[in-house]
DNA sequence: TTTATAGTTAACTATATAGTTAATTAACCA
DNA sequence: TGGTTAATTAACTATATAGTTAACTATAAA
């Protein structure tokens, strides 16, 4: 389709199974079967060597070489686009508090914490 | 399909046209066509109702009715969802800092907010 | 050198998505 | 009443996605 980066990675996270492959992979490298071990009942193997694909397209993870293992692990980068791009909606989550003055007190504090930080 | 709300937000978010209406949204209620209006020359008004209904289904948004008009609005439930799902994965886009005690340190002080803020 | 393991590719199917045009519903306005 | 504006529904098309089975490649190990 040719689709932009940032539609791509929410593409790839609107999968149960990629979720939760991600799950287990913030908890550290793993090779395709281990992987795909959870969806074994389910899913075939190339079925997983397609999620794995999507989500490798979307720069979510990376694939190595080691022997005839393929150890997959995860890539920060477009975790933190999509965090940075929901990050301009938190007003309106924050807004169920319905204490937008309370908002205003975080940002104050979160722009303190960015300038600490950068000194 | 029947898919789980998360994936139904995610795929949502997946199409630029349906997180520029989003942003739009972010800056006041609007109708379904002065959404529209920046896609005129790209798309008819049917596409621009199905975009809709997806944010709708979603939850992201809701439509009301005034009129023959049906403003819309942004429900911010769905963003915290996205952005507590993302926060599981902060140490991995931080890592690119690549200093895990500063990580470490950032958790203490968002656990001290929070205790404050219970209280 | 054969066999087992890990993973991918090819070819195919079913369903979902994103768009179209034409027709329809509903409210307002002159 | 008839016309205009706002938006939706119906019917259809093209392409993408998610899965399948069967065949293949590459490494390891007996």
């Amino acid at each position: 389709m040719n689709r932009d980066q940032l539609s791509l990675t929410f593409a790839a996270l609107s999968d149960p199974t990629r979720r939760a492959m991600l799950v287990r992979l913030s908890k550290g490298e793993a090779s395709v079967s281990e992987l795909a071990k959870p969806f074994m009942k389910e899913m075939s193997a190339p079925a997983i060597t397609k999620h794995l694909k999507v989500l490798e397209k979307a720069g979510l993870i990376s694939k190595g070489r080691e022997a005839q293992w393929r150890p997959c692990k995860l890539n920060g980068e477009p975790f933190k686009k999509i965090a940075d791009w929901v990050e301009h909606y938190r007003k309106f989550w924050e807004e169920s508090f319905n204490r937008l003055d309370d908002y205003l007190k975080t940002m104050t504090i979160r722009k303190e914490k960015k300038n600490g930080r950068k000194k």
